[in-house]
RNA sequence: GCCGACUUAGCGUAAUAGGUAGCGCAACUGACUUGUAAUCAGUAGGUUGGGGGUUCGAUUCCCUCAGUCGGCACCA
């Protein structure tokens, strides 16, 4: 999908056509008071107060129709400088305009307005020269957008809306668009069986079905497989703790509100757990450690509960509970770099393996203006943000730094990507903690014979199951990799009369190969059976008839393509069993 | 949580200016015996998300609760 924003030709179009939404809104609802309307990836948008007025989406093809008027008057779009003073009088009358010049800088700011037939707004630009450019739009749709992005603040109506220099191009996104919505996890969860939700289980808390829980189990497999490989030892720790843990970790003092409600329990008090390092730390502490032990390295397939706000809920991209691909590395500070380096080529590892190639990293790092979210110690903050970033530049990693998006404890690299629909969000991570190590007092003794506290790493790989799940969902379309197929061979014979036989001793083969495979023996026709195997998503249909029993071969097709192959059995069912242990793509 | 929309059978949907609901797929039964994205016929399946109100009568109008969706805010 185009990035509007960094196109600079579509950037002045879109925000062009913001203008415009505003002139024509100003038109209808003569009452409308403007605050700001910028370019975003998708497009633009504009956020009005329209006082008692309520926008609904039915709203908007009249306000599209007041658009194409203004574009078939075909005013010039003229910019003009005025200064502040003159601007703070010219508007007023509207709060939301005096607010944004009274924001600006210096006394005698030129200002510098942009005005198209009977309207005029504040703006930098630059903009498109004539309103008859305008021409491909398309409003989107309608939401509530707190003023200023500040929840504490009243809401404001934003209407999205996108524009495009050709009418081809703005119905290519608009098909885009509607494609997006086909690959949602949400509707291939539906569809192919892998999640449910009930509402009397409660919301955000999905189910898996037996599909969902093969591609679960295979995964956890996978990445369980990858850290035993280096070093990692696997733990199971329950999904609550007592209040007391968490007061020590901190997480009780900055996260309460996002727990569920503590319970009491025989005169103490419980919360299920939001987050499982606190257990962690624990087991460390369970022993003594020696500087020839580290690092270590705990891992663990770790349920964690949140209270999330119910509009946060998304499916398994975003529920109440769910599966953290978590670690925890207790390291030395002489540690930190290679153990952090390991990490990063873990995930370059991982997501080539699986052919995940849109994504990018953010550096997160404390706002030190922030004085209650952060733990208040200037010199680890210093230390940790530097040894990260010094780290990062060693490696040759392109981030972009994002302040005031660390965790409490420390600072942390993420990698971003982009769901089929909806925002950018955080796949894997790993994060630098100068902090808990101290708050639960862990030590190890180094080889002078003093005590020392180590340094941990906080990382997660596939992030949470569920939501890598539903990442992978989007991006493979639903057809998964042969490997993560919930089922991976469907056999169809042409006719059960003749060809039962045969398909059975395949089917048996493949069954005792561990291959998951299905026999489709359903007296209905052949195209009938091989739309359903491509409706499921079956990476191998394979046809079973007078040919192939002749020949002891098998035919198959591959979900998503047209080509028949057929080849001896014996050589498939090898080729099948090597394409499962390989994990090819 | 906030603003808005939506909720009809397992799934996808239609309809009623207020007179208790159709269709397709799936399911089941039978016929057909089939070579690469839907064979035909029949059967069954709904207190139209829950509760309340207005009304002679509510699936339709109003209130409320729940859930879903689009955004906003949040995301250790």
């Amino acid at each position: 999908m185009i990035n509007i924003k960094e196109d600079a030709k579509l950037s002045v179009l879109n925000h062009s056509c913001a203008h415009l939404l505003a002139q024509a809104v100003k038109h209808l609802y003569p009452e409308a008071l403007f605050w700001v309307g910028p370019v975003i990836e998708e497009g633009f948008y504009y956020d009005i107060d329209l006082g008692d007025i309520t926008l609904t989406e039915e709203d908007l093809p009249a306000i599209e129709k007041e658009m194409k008027k203004i574009v078939k008057d075909g005013k010039n779009i003229v910019r003009h400088e005025i200064s502040k003073s003159e601007a703070l009088a010219q508007f007023k009358d509207d709060p939301y305009k005096i607010d944004l010049i009274e924001r600006m800088d210096e006394e005698d700011t030129i200002i510098s307005c942009y005005s198209q037939g009977d309207f005029t707004d504040l703006c930098r630009g630059p903009h498109v020269a004539n309103v008859k450019l305008l021409k491909n739009f398309k409003l989107l749709k309608v939401s509530g957008a707190y003023w200023k992005g500040d929840a504490n603040n009243h809401m404001l109506q934003r209407i999205y809306g996108v524009c495009f220099e050709t009418p081809e191009d703005l119905e290519a996104h608009l098909a885009e668009l509607e494609e997006a919505k086909m690959r949602d996890h949400r509707k291939l969860g539906k569809d192919l069986g892998i999640f449910m939700t009930s509402d009397l289980v409660g919301k955000g808390l999905p189910m898996y079905l037996p599909n969902g829980y093969i591609i679960w189990e295979e995964l956890e497999n996978y990445i369980k497989g990858k850290e035993k490989k280096l070093g990692y030892q696997h733990v199971l720790t329950p999904p609550l703790g007592s209040v007391e843990l968490y007061k020590t970790s901190g997480h009780w003092e900055h996260y309460q509100e996002n727990m569920f409600p503590k319970m009491e329990v025989e005169g103490e008090e419980f919360v299920l757990r939001p987050m499982n390092c606190p257990h962690h730390m624990m087991i460390y502490g369970n022993s003594i450690h020696s500087y020839r032990d580290l690092p270590i390295r705990i891992g663990e397939i770790a349920r964690d509960c949140r209270f999330e706000a119910s509009g946060a809920l998304k499916g398994i991209e975003r529920g109440r509970t769910f599966c953290q691909n978590d670690a925890h590395l207790f390291v030395t500070k002489e540690q930190i770099k290679s153990e952090f380096e390991s990490v990063v080529n873990l995930i370059l590892e991982v997501y080539h393996e699986l052919n995940i190639t849109n994504y990018r990293f953010e550096l997160s790092l404390r706002d030190p203006s922030d004085k209650v979210k952060y733990y208040p110690d200037d010199e680890m903050w210093n230390n940790a943000e530097d040894t990260l970033r010094k780290v990062l530049n060693d490696i040759g990693l392109e981030y972009v730094e994002k302040i005031g998006e660390a965790a409490f404890y420390g600072p942390k690299l993420d990698v971003q990507v982009k769901p089929a629909v909806g925002n950018e969000y955080t796949l894997s991570t790993c994060q630098l903690d100068f902090c808990l190590p101290m708050r639960f007092n862990l030590s190890y003794i180094d080889k002078d014979g003093n005590k020392q506290t180590p340094v941990v790493l906080h990382r997660a790989i596939l992030g949470s199951i569920d939501r890598f799940m539903a990442y992978y969902l989007e991006e493979t379309k639903g057809l998964l990799p042969l490997w993560l197929s919930p089922v991976q061979v469907n056999i169809i014979p042409v006719n059960n009369n003749y060809h039962l036989e045969y398909a059975n001793e395949i089917f048996a083969k493949l069954k005792d190969l561990n291959v998951r495979v299905n026999l489709d023996d359903r007296e209905e026709k052949l195209g009938y059976k091989m739309r359903e195997s491509v409706m499921k998503k079956i990476p191998y249909a394979v046809i079973i008839g007078n040919n192939e029993i002749e020949a002891k071969t098998i035919s198959y097709r591959k979900c998503g393509t047209e080509e028949t192959v057929t080849m001896p059995l014996d050589e498939f069912i090898e080729k099948i069993v090597a394409e499962i242990k390989e994990r090819k793509n």
